[in-house]
DNA sequence: CCAGACGTTGTT
DNA sequence: GTCTGG
DNA sequence: CCAGACGTTGTT
DNA sequence: GTCTGG
């Protein structure tokens, strides 16, 4: 999971007036800049370790560079810092097999757990080098026999997303400077995410302070709040605390350009909704999807079985031989302009949609039925579907549409926040008290009109090439993202009190134009791991020892987890997936068994070992791993 | 004490 | 490096 | 994560 | 099939 990420903020080229001669000014690193001042409970250093590495990508991979934050000891303040992705432990001496590193993408969130399943490779970045990756969103593709289409998650509010991730450092004999790489971790994917994929990257939620504090403490060593992090979050409270609000789903999710696929394309047409005038139609009812004047009954999905057809044909269109499709060269070395604007790629507004509505009555009530089973499956723990025959097409695509609506059912309650780009310029709440208070039924996902929230389609262009006019360029640009996203707001509003569903106590405070969610966050910001909060986390560790302890001492089993632990709405339990069980907290229960050392048995070397028949894999590869994992002398 | 292992994902 | 197994 | 390659010897 | 490159 989680094996490519976009970092794609606006690059920028700046023409110098006097001299003629251009410059590349990557503008990238401050919007993250400008993000993260209003996200840490403290402000970052304002230079970054090895900003040179960083490169507007809509497409990065595995071995790229990213931006990570993580602590500093030193200056006892938060550093961004691009690194590696594919961690290389601390004690390689020359560089890992590929073999060995690309499968350190990821860590399990089970690997760091404590407690048998805990992976020793692990330990020391778990306990000092805890860092978070800072990317636009990730991609996931979608399997379905040998077909793979790829979806991008990210977050609704256009934001970065915080995804948890450990790092470390090795001094490998082939580099000079001592090597900075890290893994994101995974975990079981929520609810809204496991049509899509088993895993998915824990996610930290943006505003809150308390988790990003210690997820970054340096000195905080692995405990059980911590551990009570690694979980499916990718849902907030967004202005929770106050009024016992509903969740507020943060992620969106949704097809993408195949082109994606391969590396070496990139555009930022790949964080958008897959775009071609051929499945426009499709884009329309998956993103404004409307609520038929007559609908009393249940929801309805915004894909219907007849949209998703071409878009699994048009999905198979090939890329041209061998060229890029955008007939740029996407050279990561080369240079940070990404080329491909499109201004027009503005998704027009949904006027231009609603004209197309389609009403799929008739296989509406079809699919009715579908659902209803679906959902009755999902709830008990979801069936793999009988494998076999063409009909699983039929249903898969079926179950697609249907997850999908689901999962943006649960998307009800969105209220943006800032949008992507802009960000800094707090709107004046003015007219933006659309508190679009879709009261969803909390539990009866099944009654409640179906309006998916209002999805922006806003087009982030990429490279603006010219000069200063481009600033102008990007503000109007912006405003105009911000009415569509208002008269959007407006339309489900109204469609809303249509429904009766208008949520009139919530005239919420935010009418005080108090900013966003952040802010409420950030009354007192006592932040960091200074001195005396050590000592706090000594407290806290000794604490959580002792109940360890207990919990060890009284039999073990469960519970031993989140005492601290911050709210209870990432209680998913991590239903169905057959192939991993929940991991327990207890010592007994071990899924994965631990390679077993039986078969190094001194009577025989090599060979015979009783292991699985699979080819030569196991045996080889296990020496080529040990290869890397000579000790080393030094510290 | 030393020796040896140290990873994830997907698929069946 | 650091933990487990023997 | 997906795409793409999958080899050696000898000569310049 | 399996490994490497990006």
């Amino acid at each position: 999971m989680c094996g490519r990420t976009a970092q794609g903020l606006v690059t920028v080229t700046l023409i110098t007036l006097g001299t003629g001669s251009s410059l590349h000014e990557n503008d990238a690193p401050g919007q993250i800049r400008q993000q993260l001042a209003r996200t840490l409970p403290s402000k970052p250093a304002d230079t970054w370790i090895d900003e040179d590495k960083y490169r507007t990508s809509y497409n990065v991979a595995p071995t790229r560079y990213q931006p990570v934050v993580r602590a500093d000891p030193q200056t006892k303040s938060y550093v961004v810092h691009m690194m590696r992705w594919g961690l290389i432990p601390r004690n390689t001496q020359s560089m890992p097999e590929y073999s060995s590193v690309l499968k350190s993408i990821n860590a399990r969130d089970d690997s760091l757990f404590m407690g048998p399943s805990g992976k020793v490779m692990f330990n020391h970045s778990k306990n000092h080098k805890r860092c978070i990756l800072l990317a636009e969103g990730f991609y996931e593709w979608r399997r379905r026999g040998k077909e793979r289409i790829p979806f991008y998650t990210r977050r609704r509010d256009g934001n970065l997303m915080l995804m948890a991730a450990i790092y470390d450092v090795a001094k490998v004999k082939e580099e000079a400077e001592p090597m900075y790489t890290y893994a994101t971790i995974t975990t079981n994917a929520s609810p809204q995410l496991d049509w899509l994929h088993d895993r998915m990257p824990v996610l930290i939620p943006n505003h809150d302070h308390d988790k990003i504090r210690a997820w970054l403490d340096p000195n905080l060593k692995w405990n059980a709040t911590l551990e009570a992090m690694l979980k499916p979050c990718d849902e907030f409270m967004e202005p929770s605390l106050e009024s016992g609000r509903e969740p507020v789903y943060a992620l969106e999710t949704y097809q993408v350009d195949e082109k994606v696929n391969s590396v070496r394309n990139d555009s930022p047409d790949f964080t958008k909704p897959w775009n071609s005038s051929a499945n426009k139609k499709t884009l329309n009812r998956f993103f404004f999807a409307k609520t038929e004047p007559a609908s009393s009954e249940s929801p309805r999905p915004a894909l219907s079985s007849s949209a998703s057809t071409p878009l699994k044909k048009d999905n198979h269109l090939k890329h041209k031989d061998g060229v890029n499709d955008f007939n740029e060269p996407f050279d990561y070395a080369d240079d940070m302009t990404v080329a491909s604007d499109s201004a027009d790629n503005t998704v027009k507004d949904e006027e231009e949609f609603s004209q197309e509505q389609v009403s799929v009555a008739a296989d509406d009530s079809k699919r009715e039925e579908g659902f209803a089973e679906q959902q009755e499956q999902r709830q008990q723990g979801r069936i793999a579907l009988s494998a076999s025959g063409e009909d699983n097409d039929d249903l898969e695509d079926r179950e697609l549409a249907l997850a999908l609506e689901l999962s943006h059912q649960e998307q009800a309650n969105y209220q943006p926040s800032t949008s992507p780009l802009t960000s800094i310029t707090s709107k004046p709440a003015s007219s933006s008290s659309p508190s679009t208070q879709i009261i969803s039924t909390p539990g009866s996902t099944a009654d409640s009109p179906t309006r998916s929230a209002p999805r922006t389609m806003q087009v982030i262009s990429s490279s603006l090439t010219g000069s200063v006019d481009l600033l102008e360029k990007r503000r109007q640009q912006r405003k105009q993202e911000e009415d569509e996203m208002k008269h959007i707001l407006e339309m489900s509003r109204l469609e809303a009190i249509a429904d009766g569903h208008e949520d009139v106590s919530g005239e919420d405070s935010s009418q005080d134009g108090t900013t966003t969610s952040a802010l409420s966050f950030a009354s007192e910001v006592p932040p960091l791991w200074n001195e005396e909060n050590v000592q706090d986390d000594l407290k806290r560790q000794e604490a959580e020892e002792l109940e360890k302890a207990i919990a060890a001492s009284l039999n073990d089993s469960t519970t031993a987890a989140s005492p601290t632990s911050s709210p209870s709405y990432n209680n998913h339990s991590s239903l169905s997936h057959p192939k991993r069980p929940v991991q327990s907290l207890s010592p007994t229960a071990s899924p994965r068994k631990r390679k077993t050392t039986a078969q190094s048995s001194p009577s025989s070397p090599a060979g015979s070992s009783p292991m699985k028949p699979t080819k030569k894999s196991k045996a080889s590869q296990d020496v080529k791993i040990t290869s890397f994992f000579q000790h080393m002398s030094s510290s």
